[in-house]
DNA sequence: CCTACCGATCGGTAGG
DNA sequence: CCTACCGATCGGTAGG
C-alpha cells in the first residue's frame, strides 16, 4: 500500500538495531577485546540469530570498525559536546578531563581505548589506523585546551594526561588501586604548567 | 645401559625445548595477546606439532601462566640483577627506568605487559593474579628506590612513571610518536621529586 | 531478520 | 615428542 512509508519504517528499525547491536559491542569488546568480540558471543547476548547479526556489518572487519567509530562518537556525544559550552581554556580542559575519567571510573568493562589499544598497535590494517587517529585526535583535543589554558608545553600536557589515564585505569582494574585517578585529576589543576 | 644419565639428558633437552617454547611465547603474546598466543601457531612457528608442545604444559592456562613467568623471569635477569649492583637510590632507580625504556623502545612486539594488562585486566584468575602480581612488584620496586633517592611521595612517582611507561609505549606503537620515551626519561632526572 | 549449513581452527585426548 | 583424532566455535554463505 504505501511502500515508500513502509521503506522508512524499515530503515528506522534496522538503524534501531544496528544502534543497539554497536552499544553491545563496545561494552563486550571493552571487556573481552575486538578479537574476542565474536559475532556468536555478540549475537546470543543480543538474542539474534548469528547471521541477523552478520548482515548489518558483511564482515567481522566492517563490525570491529563500525565498533570504534561508535565508541569515538559515544565519547563525543558525552563527554566532549557538553564541554564545547564552556569556555576554551582550564574551564573546558577540566570539563573533559573530569568527564573522561569519571568515565573510566564508572565502566564496567574499564577504558574501551586502552583495551584496543593494546590489541591492535601492532597490528597494521584499517582498525589500527582508526583507533590511532582516534586517539591522535584526543591528544590533539587536550593539548589545544592545554594550549588556550596556558601551558607551556601542551603537547607534553597532553602525553602528561592520556598517560595518566593510562595508568589510573591499569592500576585500579588490576589492582583496585584509584589512586591514579587522583593523580590524573591533579594534572588538570597543575597551572600553567610544570617546568 | 646408563638408566639414571640418559634420563638427566633427557630432562635436560627437555628444559632446553620448554625454554625455547617459552621464547617464542612471549614475543608471540606481546603481540597477539596471551589468547592470540594459540597452541597451534606457536607449534608452526617452532616446527613441532601441537600436541608435542601442549605436553610440556598441560592446559593452555598452563602455557599462558608459565609465559608471564618467563617474561618477569627474562626482565629481572635483564634489566632489574644489573641494576642490583648500583647503589639504591637515584643512580639505580635511573638504571632500572632507562634498561626498562630502551627495551620497550627496541622489542618488536612492544612491551608484554601493556598488552596483556589490556586483555586480562578485567577477567579474574590466577592468569590476571599472576600479571597483577608481577605489576604490584614492579610498581613497589620503583617506589621503593625513588624513597631511597628522595622523593617526597615515591608511591606517586612510581605511578607516573608506570603511566609513563604505558602512554610512551602506546603513543610509538600507534601513532610512531617517540617523544614519551623523552618524557618518560626526564621524570628520572626530576629530583627530588614533584610538589 | 531467520534456519541450515560450510571449511578452518580452536583446546584437548588417545595411543604410541 | 609424534600421528590421528574429538567436539566446539570461529567467520562467513545460501537461500529464503
Amino acid at each position: 500500500m504505501e511502500p515508500v512509508s513502509a521503506t522508512t519504517a524499515e530503515a528506522k528499525k534496522g538503524e534501531r538495531t544496528r544502534s543497539a547491536i554497536l552499544d553491545g559491542a563496545v561494552e563486550l569488546a571493552s571487556a573481552e577485546g575486538l578479537d574476542g568480540l565474536t559475532i556468536g558471543h555478540l549475537a546470543a547476548e543480543l538474542r539474534m540469530s548469528k547471521s541477523g547479526l552478520f548482515a548489518h556489518f558483511g564482515s567481522k572487519q566492517e563490525l570491529q570498525l563500525a565498533t570504534v567509530a561508535a565508541a569515538g562518537e559515544r565519547f563525543r556525544i558525552e563527554v566532549i559536546e557538553p564541554a564545547l559550552a564552556l569556555p576554551p581554556g582550564a574551564e573546558r580542559l577540566r570539563a573533559i578531563g573530569n568527564g573522561y575519567l569519571e568515565r573510566v571510573n564508572d565502566y564496567a568493562g574499564g577504558c574501551f581505548w586502552f583495551s584496543v589499544t593494546a590489541e591492535y598497535d601492532d597490528r597494521p590494517g584499517p582498525v589500527r589506523d582508526a583507533i590511532a587517529a582516534a586517539m591522535d585526535a584526543w591528544l590533539a583535543l587536550i593539548a589545544a585546551e592545554a594550549r588556550a589554558a596556558g601551558h607551556e608545553d601542551p603537547d607534553r600536557f597532553a602525553f602528561e594526561f592520556y598517560a595518566a589515564g593510562l595508568g589510573a585505569n591499569a592500576r585500579f582494574r588490576l589492582s583496585g588501586d584509584r589512586r591514579g585517578f587522583d593523580y590524573a585529576r591533579a594534572l588538570l589543576e597543575r597551572f600553567p604548567g610544570p617546568a
